[in-house]
This record gives structure tokens, sequence and C-alpha cells, in this order.
RNA sequence: GGGCCUAUAGCUCAGCCUGGUUAGAGCGCUUCCCUGAUAAGGAAGAGGUCGAUGGUUCAAGUCCAUCUAGGCCCA
């Protein structure tokens, strides 16, 4: 078992599709399934799209977070069914159908048969099922398409038959006439959660809206006033109708979409109405006067109106010439742009009007609902009380049918004398039609054509014309995907799959799915079908712009993932800004996540590899951990943490908190701990590469629910070689458990009071234009942390600053020491509240030294009248002239500036060992080649170049380092020239 | 008209729950530094009336009220 070499550049788009094939052919999303057959179960559901439509970026967003939580559970131990869906009935599938045979409504639909239209529609929703399982696969989302579910699929149907069965039986689905919303094009009401999905904001929501007229000859015709409205939301109040008296109107028969009717409509605009035309009587303005009608809404009483008046101003500039008059909206309201009800596939404007429609009585188990809300999880958590909770409050009943062809028909047979049943299944139709009907396909026309006598009367009974609402479908998923209650088996695997742990959509399906899901549950199972619910915010083009099809601006999914790799989208999903606030995609925040993160990790892991393998390092030697040096303890402190934080966010759905934790703890290895240990690792330090291996094996344990791809890659190329016990796949290995031994809170403050003192130091160093590879004699060092430090971490400080000797500011010469003090208003306000600005006067009219000094030496002193303690004061502590000085929030750092023979000669030695290794590194050379060096240098240089020849060719790798005076010393500070060769 | 969310650097966002006196990060820009893993890393600089107004408080980006703008959801 020896380290394999890893190349320090990656290709991550190609290395996802060598692991995509590693997957498939070792079947490690199946393994991962039936691994742990037995264990508890974690419940999600999938929330099918629809596969009518080709993919969008948009799509990747829920699936990225639909599977990253399935995948921590699973190395949590839990066995995470998951089962793949596709939604297929529904008007957005009819309405593309239409458009692509060229229909113009329902008309042209019952021409050309409803079998072959609905096959069309069923030929529809299969169409681009390769394209979004091609991308699902590559975006690594683990679910099981074998098994996928369709709402198509009799046995769906079925189920969904015998849900609405239960709920007839509770006398909660009936039959009503309301005023509701409908799309006029598409002919047929629209729930009130359909509604939601398309509100639309127009400049220009005009409808024309139809009054019967109920006296006079017109009446006798059938004819209605036709009136074209801007401000349909004003027509509940309608008062009166106003015509032009001296415009002539027309009674105009108008045959369109094979329905025929009479409408009252201004001569000059009679081009306006649609379909065959022929005019039955022309009637001046005048003689429409005091003409009564009907009008659709009763919600308001206005007595002594509902007639035509005569108004000059009415035009027949546009509209009808029939103008609708209401008291209760202002002028102004006229001029307002506002959102208004459009079909939420057509865009048509919506029309309210009666019609018999079949309801779920969901206001009768609103008490339920609450309940079953109240015991939900939501993410974020404001939708409980706020947009979902007040929808709740308001919960209206649930209008199911629609006047529609593809979709499950709704199982109600009914009689002439209105005594009705609804059939729960195929079988139970066949019972009563007394016929063989297993192999009947449960759709629209065929089921229309089962009959049977009534069992209260010799009328025969007929199937209702209607067809459900298709998030009645997608709802009853829970049952229906397992074919419950009919199917073998559905009844112990809906059983152990209810309800879901974890459901995934985002926001705008608040009142559709996340709606229907929990109201099926509770009106069939009175419990509701979900636990905990992730509500993500949409995803925006560049421009802030909402991502759909309709707006053409939707960014191609495969081509980002070919361009940046999944793991870069993924992450960029997971983790760049909150999940649930809407967000921009662009390449730039993308390529971002590959080079700051990604990278980052190959490259630690490269190296690693690079130097595990020079030294033929074996896991076998590694030293126990509390006996390796504090840098090895203070990383492994830190891994610790970062294991109970991921584990903590992933537990609570926080991505982005895990997300955050994973990258300070990439920054941390590589620009900290890596950077600072690299002697170790170059001398072969058995401790170091233990605990670097150590690290990189559980980091990668961690990320993997998050970047499947690169954890699979670096599990199989850097852990499994070594570890005969890992597991075949990173993502069927448990997740990492810290040791809270492990941890040590100490060594984390000192190492940060340590990067901190380094920080002030490097600022320290740029101000004085003294550049790092000069070596300086001493640094002060003023922080309250530092007589505590280890001297391990003062070398690191030492080290990185490139000076001899550090030194507490406090045993420093006293006059070298300025000192300042500021009042310190958290402590102050706490203790002397309206006093603070008082005191901080008097602090600042004190001598800072002797009050410091008198502070440090009794604990405490009086400042006017005040007795003050030394944490009520920040205190700064700064060297004179002579020094370079960096200060942030009480810590300082002083450096020495002056310059010996000596220690410039330290500095051109320096220089003179990384041009060789940068020469070296140029040249191609492997990290262990041994090399001859010919140099040569400026006078003034030679002599520390040759007396620090030992040290230089060690720190070098060279074997011969001979000086060549035939050689040309170079321009610039140093001068020094060598040539390398291998010896 | 109502509800919810958002408003902080050129851009993307932390900080607000729990108030503390030079407001942070990343990207981009300028200059410099370090490098025997890095497509990396570090330092400095430029860039903010913390949406507006009022209030509470010794003290407000943070708490309260009102308003404005945008988004989402609904009438």
């Amino acid at each position: 078992m020896s380290f394999r070499p890893i190349p320090a550049q990656i290709d991550l788009p190609a290395m996802e599709h060598s692991i995509l094939e590693f997957w498939r052919t070792h079947e490690v999303f199946e393994e991962s399934v039936t691994a742990r057959q037995g264990q508890q179960t974690w419940t999600f559901y999938e929330g099918p799209p629809t596969a009518n439509g080709m993919p969008g970026t948009h799509h990747i967003e829920a699936r990225v977070f639909k599977d990253v939580f399935p995948r921590f559970h699973t190395m949590k131990g839990k066995q995470v069914v998951r089962k793949a869906g596709w939604d297929c009935h529904g008007l957005p599938v009819e309405i593309a159908v239409e458009k692509e045979l060229g229909f113009n409504g329902k008309g042209d639909i019952e021409k050309f048969g409803i079998a072959e239209f609905n096959d069309k529609c069923r030929e529809s929703v299969t169409r681009h099922v390769d394209a979004f399982t091609a991308m699902t696969n590559r975006m690594g989302f683990w679910v099981d398409f074998d098994q996928a579910y369709w709402t198509m699929a009799p046995a769906y149907v079925e189920s969904v038959w015998w849900s609405l069965s239960q709920i007839h039986k509770k006398g909660l689905l009936v039959q009503d006439h309301r005023v509701a919303p409908y799309c006029p094009r598409c002919g047929t009401g629209l729930s009130d959660h359909e509604l939601a999905q398309g509100y639309e904001t127009v400049t220009d929501p005009s409808v024309y809206v139809r009054f019967p007229i109920t006296s006079g000859p017109l009446q006798e015709m059938g004819a209605a006033l036709l009136v074209w409205t801007t401000t349909p939301w004003t027509l509940v109040s309608n008062t009166a109708i106003a015509v032009n008296p001296s415009v002539t109107y027309v009674a105009a028969e108008v045959t369109h979409e094979e329905k025929t009717e009479v409408l009252v409509i201004a001569e000059p605009l009679l081009e306006k109405l649609q379909g065959e035309v022929k005019i039955l009587k022309k009637i001046s303005g005048k003689d429409l006067e005091r003409t009564t009608y009907s009008r659709p809404f009763n919600y308001v009483e206005i007595s002594d109106s509902h007639f035509v008046v005569l108004a000059d101003y009415v035009t027949t500039e546009d509209g009808t010439g029939l103008v609708h008059q209401s008291p209760a909206f202002g002028a102004d309201d006229l001029q307002v742009c506002r959102a208004y009800g459009h079909c939420w596939r057509c865009h048509t404007a919506l029309i309210y009007y009666a019609q018999p429609s079949w309801y779920i009585r969901t206001t009768s188990i609103k008490d339920e609902l609450l309940r079953e809300n109240a015991a939900t999880n939501w993410y974020p958590e404001t939708i409980k009380t706020g947009r979902y909770g007040d929808w709740l409050n308001n919960n209206i009943d649930w209008a199911l049918s629609r006047n529609r062809y593809w979709g499950t028909p709704l199982p109600i047979w009914r009689c002439e004398n209105k005594h009705e049943v609804c059939i729960e299944s195929l079988a139970d139709l066949g019972r009563r039609a007394g016929q063989e009907l297993s192999a009947l396909d449960p759709h629209r026309p065929f089921v229309d054509d089962i009959t049977f006598a009534c069992t209260q009367c010799p009328e025969t009974m007929v199937r209702v014309p209607e067809v459900i609402d298709c998030w009645y479908d997608s709802g009853a998923m829970p049952f229906a995907q397992w074919g419950y209650p009919h199917q073998e088996g559905s009844k112990e695997k809906f059983e152990a799959s209810y309800p879901a742990d974890f459901i995934c959509e985002a926001i705008d399906q608040t009142r559709g799915w996340f709606y229907t899901l929990m109201t099926i549950g509770t009106l069939v199972f009175d419990k509701s079908s979900y636990e905990n619910v992730l509500c993500l915010g949409h995803i925006l083009d560049k421009d802030g712009r909402k991502m759909s099809k309709h707006l053409g601006n939707v960014l191609e999914p495969m081509a980002l993932m070919d361009q940046h790799g999944a793991d870069a989208v993924r992450w960029y999903m997971l983790a760049a800004g909150s999940p649930w606030s809407a967000r921009r995609v662009g390449h730039d925040a993308i390529s971002d996540v590959v080079r700051k993160t990604l990278l980052t990790y190959w490259n630690t892991i490269s190296f690693h590899s690079l130097y595990a393998q020079a030294s033929n390092f074996d896991l076998s030697q590694s030293p126990a951990r509390n006996t390796r040096p504090v840098m090895d303890r203070w990383i492994i402190s830190e891994l610790s943490l970062l294991i109970n934080e991921v584990e903590n966010c992933l537990t609570n759905f926080d991505s982005q908190g895990a997300g955050k934790a994973l990258a300070q703890f990439i920054d941390d290895l590589s620009n900290w701990y890596v950077r600072r240990s690299r002697r170790r690792f170059w001398d072969g330090d058995v401790a170091a590469l233990a605990t670097l291996h150590e690290c990189l094996s559980t980091l990668t344990q961690l990320l993997a629910p998050m970047v499947p791809f690169i954890s699979e890659h670096v599990w199989q190329e850097l852990i499994r070689p070594v570890d005969a016990t890992a597991a075949k796949s990173v993502h069927l290995s448990d997740f990492p458990v810290s040791d809270s031994s492990d941890i040590d809170r100490v060594l984390s403050t000192q190492v940060a009071l340590t990067r901190r003192i380094v920080e002030l130091g490097r600022a320290a160093r740029a101000e004085s234009g003294i550049k790092i590879r000069q070596p300086l004699q001493r640094a002060l060092i003023a922080a309250s942390g530092w007589a505590g430090l280890p001297a391990d971490m003062r070398e690191q400080i030492a080290d990185e600053l490139n000076v001899i000797d550090l030194a507490d500011i406090a045993n420093a010469d006293g006059d070298l020491v300025d000192i300042s003090v500021k009042a310190n208003f958290r402590t102050l306000g706490a203790k002397f509240g309206g006093e603070v600005q008082a005191i901080a006067k008097a602090i600042a009219a004190t001598d800072a030294t002797t009050l410091v000094k008198s502070l440090r030496a009794t604990g405490s002193a009086t400042v006017g009248t005040w007795n003050i303690e030394l944490d009520d004061l920040v205190i700064t502590e700064v060297p004179r002239t002579g020094w370079m000085v960096a200060s942030h929030e009480g810590e300082s750092v002083a450096l020495d500036l002056a310059l010996s023979p000596e220690l410039i000669a330290a500095g051109h030695v320096r220089e003179v060992i990384r041009f060789i290794q940068e020469a070296r590194k140029t040249s191609g050379f492997e990290i262990s080649d041994r090399i001859h060096v010919s140099w040569n240098a400026p006078d003034e240089i030679v002599s520390a170049v040759e007396s620090a020849q030992e040290h230089i060719s060690a720190e070098v790798l060279a074997t011969a380092f001979t000086r060549d005076l035939t050689l040309p010393v170079l321009d610039g500070e140093v001068g020094f020239n060598a040539t390398l060769v291998k010896s």
C-alpha cells in the first residue's frame, strides 16, 4: 500500500465524467441504498418535473438540495430511498400540444378526437425525459429513475381515485356553484392556488365581460351587453353601464368555437368580435337607455341600479362602446397599473364568473391543517407563520375540477336523479359495470364510455365530464407513487415512508405542491406528509431577472457543468449566498468557487501525495496524536470542531453554514498548517504526514455530500490506495465522528493570536519597505496572550517575519514605549450608564502611562470621581522612534529596523537560496534531484555566499557549489547568477 | 388595498436576534511582498451620509415608528 502520484493540475469536468463511469460500473448508488437495508429510514419525496420542456439551470438548484441531504443521511447510517417521478397531466401539457397542433381552443380538440389528443399529450410528456435524466445524472443527483412513478400510469391514477373516494366518503368532495376564476381561452375554471401561479403585472389588464339583458326585445334574443374594461377588479361593484346616445349599436349573433351567442356592441367596433358574425338588429344608443341586465356578482348590494345609462363621453375608439360604471373606486384607480390574475400557462387575463364546479371542502379541515403546519419545520422559518400560515388562515375550498381532457378523470358517476358514486379502482368500476376492466386505460375518453345501472333508481350512471386539477396528482404522490392501496406490497412501502423527513422546492411551490401535499395527506390520513420543508429562493439571471422559458433567459445547464464542473455549480448553489434568497447565477461566481475552494483543496491533496511518496511514508508509522507537535494538534483540533459544525449544519438543512466552515478549514489547512509546516514535509516528518493525511481523509468525507465528484476522486486516488479498510466509495463510508479529547480550544485561540501577530508584523514590514528576505534582529510584541504563547508558536512568528529575536514589549526599556488609552464603553456603560461620556473625557485627560502603571500595580484606579479597573480601558502600547510599528485593537508589533553587516549578509544568502530554488523549479527538476551549481556574483556579496556555502548547498540539494568567473553577474539588487545541472 | 421579504463599498454579501464610539469579507482595480504544492497566499491603497425621516438611549448599521424603492405572495 503506497501513495500514488497525484498531478497538481486537474481537469475537473473530465474527472467528473470518469467518476460517473465509476459509479455506474460499480453500482455505487444502488449499493448506497442496499447497504443500509434494515437501518432506520430517512425519507425524501421527489417533487417531479414535467418533462414536456427542456431542463434549465433553475432545475439544478432544487435538485442539488434534494441530493445533498440524502447523501449526508446515508453516510450517517440511514437508508434513504430515492424514487424519481414525472408529472404528466394537466393544462400546461394540453396547451403545449394545442400550440404544436395549431389549435385555437376546445372545439379544435374535440374535432381532432380526445383519444388522439391525449395520445399527443402522453407523447409530449416523455419527449424530454432523456434530457432530464442526462442532466440529473450529470450533476450527480442520485435518484432512481428505473423505479420512477408516472402520474399518468394506471396504477397511479387508481390510487388517486382511491384517495378521492375517501374524501368523497367523508362528504368533503361536492359539486357547487361559485364565482371562481375562469380562463376564457382554456375554457376552464382554475383553483385558488393555480391562480397564485399566474399573477402578472400588466399595464393594460383589459377584459371583456358579458352582462345578460333581463328585459325587453333584446332579452328575447338572449342578448348580452358586451363590456370592455381595464379595471376588472371593479366589476364586483358594478352599478351601471354607460352608452353613447348618438352611437349606433348592434345585436350580433357570434359563432366562435362552436358556441353561438348574441352580443350587443357599438357598430364601429364590430370587428372586435372573433368568429362568424351576423347582425340581427341595430339600435341607437339612446334606445338602450334603462335596459336592465344581470351582473355576474352579488357581493355588494346597490339599489336602483343595473341598467343602461347615457353618457356623451363614451367613445368608439376602443373597447365595445359600452362602459362599466362603478362607484367604489376613484378615478385614480383607473390610472394605476397593477397586478391582475392571469391563466398560469397561457397568460390570458382571467375573468370571474359563477359556474358549476367540484370542490374539496378544505375549509372544513382548517383546524387540522393549522395543527399539521404547526408541527412542520419550515426553512426559512418565516414561511410557516408568514406566507404559508396566512394562506391557511384564509383558506378557501379547493376547486378541483377542470373541463378538460388530459388529466385524471374525476371518478364520479352520476344518474339523472343526481345519485352519485365515487369509484375507488378499476376493479370497483368493473364490478359495477359487470365487465373485466383491469386493462382499461383510466383516461378520457375510455372511462367516459363505461356506464352502469344506478342502484337507487332505474337510471343509468354516467361519469361526470370533468378531469381533476393536476396539482392533486402531485400532492397524492406519497401514496400514489406506490399504487397504494391496490398494488402488491404498496401498504408496507407506504407505511415505511410516511411522512417524509424532507421535501424541497422553490418558494413558488408554497401554495402549489407544499399545499397540496399537506392538504391531501391531512384529508386522507389526518396527517401531513412531510416534517421538514426547505423553500428555496429563485435562481435569477445575471441581471437579477427570474429565469424562465417565457423570458428566454435560461442558462443551459449541461454547458454550465461542462465548463465549470458539476461540483462547482453544486457548491455555488449550496454555499454561495442564502439558499432561500433569490440569487444571481453567472460564470464569474462559479469560477470563483473553483479557484478558491476546489483547487485549493486539490492542491493540498497533490502536495500531500508528493511528499508522502517521496519519503515512502507508511500510515502505520503514524505517531500517537497526543505526542505530535503543537501545529499538528492544532489542526486536528480544528478538524474535530469542523466535524461537529458540518454535522450540525447539515442536520439543520444549513448547507451554507456547512460550506462556510468547510471553506474556512480548507483555507486554514492550506494557508497556515501546510505552509507553516513545509520544511517538515520536505524532511519526511511522519507526524506531519500522518496529520495531513488524517485531515484530508476526514475533510474528503465531510465534503462528499456537497461535492460528490472531487471527493470521490480523492478517495480513490489518495485514501483507498493506502487504506485496505476504506470503503469502496466515499459515499459508502460512514460520516466522521469527532473525539472530544482532540479538541483544544486554548490552542485555537493561541493560533489565532499567532496569526494576528504575523499579520501585524507583515503590515509593519510592508510599511518599512524592508522585504521579508532581509532578516531583522528583533521585534517587540504587545498582546495580552503573548506571555502564554508556546515556544513553537513564537518560532512560527519569528520565521514568518524573518526576525531573530522576539520580546514582550512590557519587558523592554520603559522609555521605548508610548502608552495610549481609550475608554472601553462596553464595560463602563454597564457600570456607569449615563456617566460614560464624562468618564471617557476624564480618561482622555489623564496621563495614560501613569494610569496604566497604577492599574497594573493595584488593579484599580481613580479617574475624576470614578473608580475604574484595567478592563475598563483599551490599552495600546506603541514603541517610540527607530521602530516600525503596526497596531490593531490593542495589539502591536514593533520591528527594529537597524541592519548590521551580518544581517545584510544573511539577507544576501537568503536571496541566493531563493534564486537557485526558482531556477530548480523553472528547470523542471524533481524535488529530490541533486544538482551541481556554478555561480558568480558581484564582489560585495561573494564573501557572504562563500561563507554560507554549506548552508546554501544543503537548502538547494547541491552536491557541488563552484564559483564560475566567466558567468556574467546580473543586474538588480543582488546580482547573483547561477547555472544548474543534475548531478 | 393587505401580508411577507429586501435595502450596508463599483459588484456579491456578512454584521442586526443580544446597542458600545476608526462598519467587515470576497470579487474587481492600483502598488508592493512571499513562494521547493497552489489556477494560490500576504500587506497597503482607493471605494460607505449602513434607503429616508423621526423616536428610545449616555450611546443606534443594530431597538421602535413612519415613509420611500424593489421583490414575492395575495385581494
